[in-house]
DNA sequence: GCACTGACTTGCATTTCACAACCAATGGGT
DNA sequence: ACCCATTGGTTGTGAAATGCAAGTCAGTGC
């Protein structure tokens, strides 16, 4: 499976750049996260998190997410319905990514949001 | 400096959350990635990177990177000219992060991009 | 069979982004 | 002093992404 098959457009050959192209939005990161703390999350319980994401936007990156092999459904060959997502080899291996961010931000942004707590 | 002082908005008190409502976007991890390599960057340089952002958007990055804390100008008190921006002790904590985001796409996204390299 | 639930799609308004053009201030060459 | 290229932006406009509400549609549950 190849960038052109995905329709992924890739603007430099720089891995945090290819990084960003993937997962560079607000929300990506956010599925990520509920996958890394829950293991395995239906569409429903995507929305149930906490910042709201609207359902076109959930449903578009869920098929990125899968499409770029980081995520996966937990029955790939039934369907939609009761079959939730969970990470890929390759998505686990994002766990290091999410935990220096939580790290980061549970030091560096505090000041800047009073509500920032170690809750998800 | 608070959040209300940077017209910041915040969908929830996740760490996670709050870090990709500053940094969630394709630009903003770009520019901290040339900061660490570069340790100075003017506006011209940060233009100069292969992936070729565009001046509006690399204006409101800046800004909003130096209202959260995360860079800021080599002399505070001086005019923009031959003024470059540099990382705050903030913006050098997120070394890991990128390096992590490296480290992951170096390694998951290869098979989709076949110019992914270890160049920068 | 029929309502209900889960997993989406569609339509539309708003916001953000990309691209190009423009502008003001500095500074170097002569 | 004067020209003029460079730096560090701002502005305008169209395209794309996002947010929100509503609708669709295929299974269950009874």
């Amino acid at each position: 499976m190849h960038s052109k098959q995905v329709g992924m457009e890739w603007r430099s050959a720089c891995p945090v750049s290819c990084a960003m192209d993937v997962l560079g939005d607000k929300w990506s990161l956010l599925i990520i996260r509920d996958l890394l703390m829950f293991d395995t999350r239906t569409y429903s319980n995507f929305r149930e998190s906490s910042e709201h994401i609207s359902t076109n936007i959930l449903a578009e990156r869920l098929k990125r997410l899968t499409a770029m092999g980081v995520i996966e459904r937990i029955n790939p060959e039934a369907t939609a319905r009761n079959n939730a997502f969970q990470l890929t080899e390759s998505g686990q291996a994002l766990r290091p990514v999410v935990e220096s961010i939580y790290v980061w931000a549970d030091s560096h942004l505090r000041d800047f949001n009073p509500d920032t707590a170690a809750a998800i």
